[in-house]
DNA sequence: CTAATTTGTGTAAAATTTACACATTGTTAG
DNA sequence: CTAACAATGTGTAAATTTTACACAAATTAG
């Protein structure tokens, strides 16, 4: 227990390491974010192709090893930042993952985050033409863990984009009624009443009318709206949901 | 990123590690439990006394080191059962903390697991006396950051004994539909309506009518159910929860 | 036997969710 | 210019779910 562990002293601990060493199963952290983007009507994810001999082939999740100083979020950040160039992202933590045979080279304990970006809105970096996008229904497989990684991140994202207002941050600021419907529809995997859906988006009050349309649609244009995230911060959450399961 | 450290060779690890070591910031990992009990008609949480000087007098979660051949899990249940006596209790992992300086002896990441257990069945081990249950709602401070760890683990546990079954974990295996209530008003601080709660569960059809009564009580005595786990599992959950927020 | 306490039960009103169709706006093709 | 096309925008009725609420029955304590 952690308790035990300020009881010991730094010699200690040194030589647990190096006996760790010794047996080269040293406990590393890293830090993967799953990156997620909405494109062509598709949720899609940022991949990276792995040059892991094992994995020839295969697709990796954007993850690095965490810094000594740096936070688990700042890691995710700067990763984030690396390889797409954008700051003022959504970014939250799902959760860890440390089988112990996870990685070939070594323990390494990953932590797994979750990222939604504006593919529009995004450059990637020009030198890195390993990445690519990939609608994450067409993934079958992936380096190490990594699909399982993904399938929890979309998981958690499905359940996630019912309950707050992440969805925003897949789309441009101003969006047409439709390309929300498309997103939540292409994320949750079901078809929705375009009536409905609109009536309960306006009821919540959060949606402010840009008196913008859409244009180069082959057909009547939309309304463009955008989020009131600063109304949403200030809305009273009620407390109780209800029981169900 | 991950790739990079596959690439780099085992001395180029062991470099770093030294590097890390002279620095003394070499990063650990703990996994710490949050376990809840109920008794009294309150939440509890089990803690132990910290022994660090810095933290005199304070309270921390149980924890522990994880070790190179262990996967998370199996560290969180080890800390369990060497604490507890129990094995088959409820256990998931809640999510990980990485402030740099969140302990003070080193640079220690530590991943969250929240565990529920029926404190009647329990036992604790006679040895640890330093072991106490708190009521959740009167703890005030604790050790490291294990306050705000205790809060992110409750608000959880809030939020997930809504939508799962988990509550049955904190109830021995007969209970009254009074005291499910009672787990749920306390976990959740809502009064409900006792009506509507007990229709609520029924239509579930979950519940397993044991015949046998209450006893003891200075009153009528209550029917005694309990919860039928594989009814649950078969039961089709409906994909569409609907948007919230 | 009486008072006190808690269990167990149903119904009506309110709120929410669902199903569903047609006129309007703009584009494209001839 | 016009007709065909394609998507937007809108309301209402039915079904379902949630909420509010009161009284008789069972048991214990005195």
């Amino acid at each position: 227990m952690l308790v035990e562990m300020h009881m010991t002293t730094r010699q200690k601990n040194i030589k647990t390491i190096l006996k760790q060493l010794e047996n080269d199963d040293l406990n590393g952290i890293s830090v993967d974010c799953v990156i997620f983007g909405f494109d062509e009507d598709e949720l899609k994810v940022l991949l990276i192709k792995s040059d892991l001999k094992n994995y020839d082939d295969k697709w990796s999740l954007l993850g690095d090893l965490i810094d000594s100083k740096e936070t688990l979020d700042q890691a995710a950040y700067r990763i984030l930042k690396e390889r797409t160039g954008m700051d003022d992202v959504y970014l939250e933590q799902v959760r860890s993952f440390g089988e112990v045979n996870r990685h070939p080279a070594a323990r390494v304990i990953t932590v797994a985050y979750c990222s939604l970006i504006n593919i529009q809105h995004h450059q990637l970096k020009k030198m890195d033409n390993e990445l690519h996008w990939h609608k994450v229904k067409h993934i079958k497989d992936m380096a190490f863990d990594h699909k399982k990684i993904l399938d929890v991140c979309y998981e958690w994202l499905q359940k996630r984009i019912q309950e707050h207002p992440l969805g925003f941050s897949l789309l441009p600021k101003k969006f047409s009624l439709r390309e929300l419907q498309n997103l939540y529809e292409a994320i949750l995997d079901v078809k929705l009443d375009r009536r409905n859906f609109r009536k309960k988006f306006f009821s919540m009050n959060l949606l402010e009318d840009t008196g913008e349309f859409e244009s180069d649609v082959p057909h009547r244009p939309g309304k463009l709206y955008k989020f009131n995230y600063e109304k949403y911060k200030k809305k009273e959450r009620k407390k109780w949901f209800g029981i169900d399961f």
